[in-house]
DNA sequence: CGATTTTTGATTTACGTACATCAAAAATTC
DNA sequence: GAATTTTTGATGTACGTAAATCAAAAATCG
């Protein structure tokens, strides 16, 4: 039978009183005492059991999370991985406020920030915007003591605690080491889609992306990179454009959201097959162009993962504990179809 | 504030000890009653504090799991996986016992599951071998109530509750487009390495890969399969033979373990660049070769997963809860040396 | 209707920890 | 050695649920 504080009692010859203080320590236990109670925890193993102690204090930690609005898919599936974690919430002793925000605003975060630090909660996550204003924001949050972590995108140079999300330099890389790989024997340029430079990840997956190929396929020349602010009816627009202008496109990387748009391209013009096509994120629709063959490759962040791995981050931060980077690091995730999950995720 | 079972006595007009014969459906209570009970659950949303229950409870998970011996470096893996789960058996209420059995040896696997059935564990997890009186085994487990999962390799045929593993089908098929995709123009012949065609897992491997190479690179001839054993050793004369055999050799699978082997054997050929090399599991390793480049991809099943997975649904099906099987399936994780996670698995 | 069975209420103890209070003992100071 | 401060003990309550007991009330039966 696993150890109570009664066993380290009897133990260390003390009364239950002294095993408290000591380890909540609590003041008032000379070091002698304090030394005794403690070789009595090391010999038994004593572990504290975390449920018996939360319900005795009863604690709840009430967290705020802020998302970008808009009908991008990655982010609805985002909002309904958060929901999922506030129907989890009354078994996890966790309080989630959502906040929605204009996409691609920094104002409008930064003021969604200050709001949320009214609220006074243990800690908060964000999809950051890589803004001066952004990081003055969740500076004044970090300063009243409340944790931070981003989500998805990251803020360097801010006091955040911790960022959940993937390496998207190294994301980048690998959707550059694919297409260059797929490209095999074939000519012809290269041409790239983000949504905007204005957030890190996307600056972040075309620098990878960039060196991987001048790696691994240098002769393909990369065409400019086009922005279509994550909006499936631009990003079409501008996919049309560039497969009418470059009728010898080898390839196409999808940075950003608006796979719905590349895929309708891209299957009106009836190229579907000779173009290389590597995109992110996997969406109902995404999988089914995969599967169709429309989408050679599909990198992936778990947005389930990031979300539970925010909840664990911020729930240690807000209890004063380590966080185990090893442990909270999301992986970049490749599908082709024969490795497709069997539900959308 | 959540509400509790004395909000749900006021609440329904009943008494406590009511309210606890409907939540734990002891017998004694009218439908009418039961009935005004649930309704009061219902518009209360009262959700059972798990913490407290199993406090209250005091209930403990005893397990056991039966892995194979030997110096492959993936099992380990999975050992220490297992221990890591076992020290965190204090908190997590479970009492894991963990027994090693020679490796591909079905004799001494039906032995050892007999042996774990009398130890009455509430569940047992086991890496199976597809062999007849392995089958016998794990039925008699599960006629004496004992819950059991396979892990890693499954055991079709048997009544075990649960696969914690990958589809192995999809695996192979993975490994095959990638073959045919990074062969790109290149001709030759392509090897394929096994451990033993006894596991459930090398098979489907298989039966995968040789079907998606036949749809993505029809005009490369499959060598036929030779066995190695997982032994490293075994592997590397195994693959030099292959190398010196086909100087034309286009590509390499090993869909077992025993990499080392077919590393050493393709740098001490000088050959690495020129073949296409494709294995299971990321170890140090496995991981270094595919940074040097000698193994182009690697594929992976998390062990930490899939041991936590195990645990999961003994934990549920020794409480009679159901599975969601969406949330416990494995995902077939593809690396290159750009997505490697920082740390070896 | 009374007798019997079934259903319900009231109450208590327990799980392992947190936290508070007050008294008792020990150590320290003068 | 007395007065003071610090340390320790003893004890109780709380968290939310499980589980048991015994009495009381209600329903059912003959």
């Amino acid at each position: 039978m696993r150890p109570t504080v009664h066993d380290i009692a009897a133990r260390a010859g003390v009364s239950l009183a002294t095993v408290d203080r000591v380890l909540n320590n609590r003041p008032g236990v000379r070091k002698v005492t304090r030394d005794k109670v403690e070789r009595a925890i090391e010999t038994l193993g004593y572990v504290r059991d975390v449920a018996a102690a939360n319900l005795a204090k009863s604690r709840s930690y009430p967290f705020v999370f802020i998302l970008p609005e808009g009908d991008n898919t990655f982010m609805r599936g985002l909002a309904a991985e958060v929901e999922a974690a506030r129907a989890r919430s009354a078994i996890e002793r966790t309080a989630i406020t959502v906040v929605f925000v204009p996409a691609f605003d920094p104002a409008a975060l930064a003021a969604a920030l200050g709001q949320a630090r009214d609220l006074a909660p243990a800690g908060v996550a964000v999809v950051a915007i890589d803004a001066p204003e952004v990081v003055a924001a969740v500076d004044a949050l970090r300063a009243d003591g409340i944790a931070v972590v981003t989500l998805v995108s990251d803020l360097p140079g801010s006091a955040r605690d911790h960022f959940a999300g993937v390496d998207n330099v190294a994301a980048g890389r690998t959707a550059g080491t694919l297409m260059g790989r797929f490209l095999g024997g074939r000519e012809g340029p290269v041409a790239i889609v983000a949504g905007s430079m204005l957030v890190r990840d996307h600056r972040d997956r075309l620098e990878g992306f960039s060196a991987a190929m001048a790696e691994s396929a240098p002769r393909h020349r990369l065409l400019p990179v086009v922005e279509g602010h994550d909006e499936p009816a631009e990003v079409e627009r501008l996919v049309s454009t560039l497969l009418a202008a470059h009728p010898d496109l080898a390839g196409i990387y999808n940075l950003g959201a608006g796979n719905r748009g590349l895929i309708e391209a891209l299957e009106t013009s009836g190229r579907q097959k000779e173009v290389c096509a590597i995109a992110h994120e996997l969406t109902p629709h995404s999988r089914a162009a995969l599967i169709s063959g429309t989408l050679d490759a599909l990198l992936n962040q778990d947005a389930g993962h990031e979300v539970r791995s925010a909840i664990r981050v911020l729930r240690a931060r807000a209890d004063g504990l380590a966080v185990i980077g090893a442990q909270e690091r999301i992986r970049i995730e490749i599908f082709l179809r024969d490795n497709l999950p069997v539900d959308p995720a």
